[in-house]
DNA sequence: AATCTTCTCAACCGCTGCTTT
DNA sequence: AAAAGCAGCGGTTGAGAAGAT
């Protein structure tokens, strides 16, 4: 392997035993970061972007290498039908996996899968359009939003769910000073596109269930059923789960717009908007 | 055994967005 | 507000390995 060529004097292609020790000893006395400084005062002959891949992708003590499990694997296609071809996501829910490893490993191998899996489609029930009353928490698997927010510009609010059974569940963060209720709005986006979250929830997916089990910043209010928050980089999830399955909100405030995209295990299901604000941190009251 | 074809996966590239100056 | 620097992401490449002929 490798394509070991000279640009501005920069060693490309595979990496040797010796620079993999050099940057491991670096890494470990420096820590992470600083990228571009890290060839010149480890005395490697890369480009910091390089340093940065292989300690990311390879050297880091915490990888998991190879043998993808079945349930990685099965992970890996349901969160692919859920986020599409956001690796760093994904890997993100696999610890030990690196994005490209993910990467490789559906360009080769699951994405064939996937496609002979879609032709003989046993299937979900098709997507109902029909709409749920979302409020009422009595109801077995019902799923109910109570926000209160100031403004989309502002980062404080306090998110109510009530989730019945197997618990209820108040998420307030930290400064919820100034709010304003925003349910209405909430809700109301979910009529508008007459999406019941119960519709989902007896989904078979049981690999999500635990959320412990992939997620390094959660919170879990039950063993069965609660709410997740994870934060990978400034990007936030926020998923749901009730001991039938689970279904997933995947706040995206990466951007200036920051919007909710909701999306219900259901590959044609489409993104649903609604105008949610960034936050920082959650904690469980 | 030799050659050809396909597969694998580490590494690179270009781009985007965030942070700092 | 603009520019520069930096970090991270996803797509692509290509050498070597494995399999097929």
């Amino acid at each position: 392997m490798g394509r070991r060529s000279s640009k501005e004097g920069l060693s490309k292609g595979p990496w040797t035993v010796m620079e993999d020790e050099i940057l491991t000893d670096y890494v470990k006395a420096h820590g992470e970061g600083k990228w571009g400084n890290v060839p010149k005062r480890a005395g490697l002959n890369r480009c910091g972007k390089s340093c940065r891949l292989r300690w990311l992708n390879y050297l880091r003590p915490d990888i998991k290498r190879g043998n993808i499990s079945p349930d990685e694997e099965d992970l890996i296609i349901r969160l692919h039908k859920l986020l599409g071809n956001r690796w760093a996501l994904i890997a993100g829910r696999l610890p030990g996996r690196t994005d490209n490893e993910i990467k490789n490993y559906w360009n080769t191998y699951l994405c064939k899968k996937s496609a002979q899996g879609n032709q003989s489609s046993t299937k979900r029930k098709p997507i109902s359009r029909k709409v749920t009353p979302i409020a009422n928490p009595t109801d077995h698997h019902q799923v109910s939003f109570t926000t209160n927010l100031q403004s989309v510009d502002e980062y404080h609010h306090t998110f109510n769910m009530s989730l019945a059974p197997p618990t209820t569940a108040t998420w307030v963060q930290h400064n919820a000073a100034k709010q304003k209720d925003i349910s209405s709005q909430f809700v109301k986006d979910f009529n508008a596109e007459n999406i019941s979250i119960s519709d989902y929830l007896d989904l078979d997916f049981p690999q999500l269930r635990d959320f412990d089990t992939y997620d390094t910043h959660n919170l879990n209010v039950s063993e069965k059923g609660g709410v997740i928050s994870t934060n990978i980089g400034h990007k936030s999830q926020l998923s749901i789960c009730s001991d039938k399955g689970q279904a997933f909100l995947v706040p995206d405030w990466s951007g200036d717009d920051p919007v909710l995209q909701t999306n219900l295990l259901e590959p044609d299901f489409g993104s649903l908007a609604s105008l949610m604000e960034s936050t920082d941190e959650w904690m469980y009251n």
